[in-house]
RNA sequence: CGGGAUAUAGCCUAGUGGCUAAGGCGCCUGCUUUGGGAGCAGGAAAUCGCAGGUUCGAGUCCUGCUAUCCCGACCA
């Protein structure tokens, strides 16, 4: 590519909207423009870099037995009242209607699709395993869409849906398609880990994230420095179990008054108490049953491990009315003893490492001392669903818990058969026997990777790609595009270059040394071959290399093999 | 969805109720220059987010709307 021709445009100030690196430099090396809030126009460089990727992962899916389809991004809304999510999946998925009033949503993802496909294809067990992905544009109607490409509401995903016809291959294919997560995020040239997850919305019962590890990303991540456990924040195993209180301790239930005072730091700073001393009570609505959930003062609830102990499918504060309703009170004085109507009750370990705890007394304005339970009140249910900190106790060995900030770019799911269960997708078995497929779910984030590489690799002069990602490998710069000699001697490395399969560019624009430089720092080719009247004299050009910073002088001969080489090493990993 | 902020040329900004809305980047023309975003001269480019209102007079004040960004909640 000849840069005088290219569409782009750099700009050395940053946009105001752009907030971290990979934005400001993706806006500033004319990678992308945004079109509306979380919608981008990808530019040449974007998109080169992007389909640089997608090809990465089609090779990699490929090979191990993976095929691509395309299905659609409007979907039809019966598929969705089938599987139950047109009523749960909330106002992130964009519903709209046709000319006939036929209700319809643009694809967040593509369970329903797919195993609608499937089911309408899947006959008999020899047919199976079944590993199929896409590449498309997906749209969530995030609320707050931000950082750029980091979350978009239209972004670009590859999802893959695999079939299998048990629980034991699903898990040979799970572990399958994690290695080629694996080798995908090692080839693009990121420091990632591999994290349990919290499987949500998407439901299942196992999962894994892929961390691109960064400062600007906005999962946090805990794992141990002994050992490999690593897990989301969300997901991450406190290590609690029900401890037994002593009885003896116990001492009398008191009602004291406590007016104005809703939440645990007021009333923790009314009566001069330790928040771990009291039992926060709050009233959720978990698939529309009124649940009420309690936890020691000091921890929060952490809503995901919530939804999966209950196996539901939606976990929502209860509103105003709703509290009243159940407790007689308002909002900020629930508490699990002297409830008006009964409801489940579901328990943190952490209200049993105590004695003599303060609750919510029901009623407005008062609190009870000295609750325990056993005596005053018990749990239906007693879990772990608090969140996990750095410093905790790793759950698998001695180890500590470290914390660190990941953008997550990938999530393998095992889904079992909750999509083929509710849309009745079945095979016959080696016995005749109608059977259920197995599922399994996988997702990369193309774009999200993308800006995720630049997030891990930038300085600030700009980005310093990744070669196997780079929107071009390296770019040739004649510094005095007056001198005949100068020029000529790009052309020809260039057409060299080529020919050798290096994908490079040509800055063949009637510019100043340090224009040039300036522009190939920021838009982060991995080499620089620098064409300078005074080395060429010698019969050498300077090559640059972008990740060090090093320039090295080579003869004109040996520059083009010498390039080859080292790109070669880079996409390979072996730098 | 709660809280906060912003909106002036493609980008960054100035503009304290008063003359033809100013500067930098970028763009065009010419000259000069050619190893780290050069210099000089000239030029094009603005419905001051939209709609009302107050005022002799509004980019500036008021009201409503819209869009965008930030913090939080939310997020396969």
């Amino acid at each position: 590519m000849r840069i005088s021709q290219l569409f782009y445009q750099t700009l050395k100030e940053v946009p105001r909207e752009a907030q971290i690196p990979s934005h400001q430099l993706m806006f500033r090396a004319g990678m992308i423009q945004q079109l509306a809030s979380g919608i981008y126009n990808y530019l040449p460089l974007a998109h080169k870099s992007l389909r640089k990727l997608e090809t990465i992962i089609r090779e990699e899916l490929e090979k191990r037995g993976c095929q691509e389809v395309l299905l659609p991004y409007v979907q039809p809304a019966e598929l969705w009242e089938e599987s139950g999510r047109w009523g749960y999946y909330g106002p992130e998925l964009l519903r709209f209607k046709d000319r006939k009033g036929g209700d319809f949503c643009l694809g967040p993802t593509h369970e329903e699709v797919i195993t609608d496909m499937v089911r309408r294809n899947l006959k008999s067990y020899r047919q199976l395993p079944w590993n199929i992905f896409q590449i498309q544009t997906k749209f969530r109607d995030e609320v707050r869409p931000r950082f750029g490409l980091m979350r978009g509401r239209e972004f670009i995903m590859k999802d893959g849906y695999s079939f299998d016809v048990d629980e034991e291959a699903s898990k040979v294919t799970y572990q399958k398609m994690y290695d080629a997560y694996s080798a995908i995020f090692s080839r693009c040239g990121l420091k990632f880990r591999a994290v349990d997850a919290a499987t949500g919305n998407i439901g299942g019962d196992m999962s894994h994230e892929f961390q691109v590890l960064a400062q600007s990303g906005e999962d946090l991540i805990l794992s141990c420095d002994k050992c490999s456990y690593a897990a989301n924040v969300e997901k991450a195993v406190t290590v609690r179990g029900e401890a037994t209180p002593d009885s003896s301790l116990f001492e009398e239930v008191e009602k004291v008054h406590t007016p104005n005072s809703k939440t645990i730091e007021e009333i923790s700073g009314f009566l001069k108490m330790d928040t771990n001393r009291f039992i926060k009570s709050i009233v959720y609505v978990i698939d529309e049953e009124p649940v009420l959930v309690l936890i020691r003062g000091d921890l929060d609830i952490n809503e995901s491990k919530v939804q999966t102990i209950m196996g539901a499918n939606s976990v929502e504060l209860a509103d105003d009315n709703t509290v009243l309703d159940i407790t007689g009170a308002a909002t900020g004085f629930a508490g699990p003893v002297g409830l008006k109507r009964k409801v489940k009750i579901l328990a943190d370990y952490s209200v049993t490492e105590g004695v003599n705890f303060v609750t919510g007394a029901n009623e407005n304005d008062y609190h009870l001392k000295n609750i325990n339970m056993g005596r005053d009140y018990t749990a239906d249910i007693l879990g772990d669903i608090t969140f996990a900190s750095e410093g905790d106790k790793c759950p698998h060995c001695e180890g500590i818990l470290e914390e660190h900030r990941g953008i997550e770019v990938g999530q393998v799911f095992y889904l079992g058969t909750k999509y083929s269960k509710t849309m009745n997708c079945t095979y016959l078995d080696k016995d005749g026997k109608e059977q259920l497929a197995v599922m399994g779910c996988y997702g990369i984030g193309v774009g999200r990777t993308v800006a995720a590489a630049i997030e891990q690799h930038h300085d600030e002069d700009g980005i310093i790609w990744p070669a196997a990602l780079a929107p071009f490998e390296a770019v040739v710069l004649p510094l005095q595009m007056n001198k005949e000699e100068v020029v000529q001697a790009g052309e020809e490395l260039y057409g060299k270059l080529k020919d050798l399969g290096v994908d490079v560019a040509l800055d063949d624009r009637e510019e100043r040394a340090g224009f040039k430089f300036k522009d190939a720092d920021l838009i982060g080719y991995p080499l620089q071959i620098i064409i300078g009247a005074r080395s060429l004299e010698n019969g050498e050009v300077e090559v640059k290399i972008r990740k060090t910073g090093d320039k090295k002088n080579i003869s004109l001969d040996d520059v083009a093999s010498f390039v080859k080489d080292f790109l070669d090493k880079e996409k390979a990993g072996l730098s």
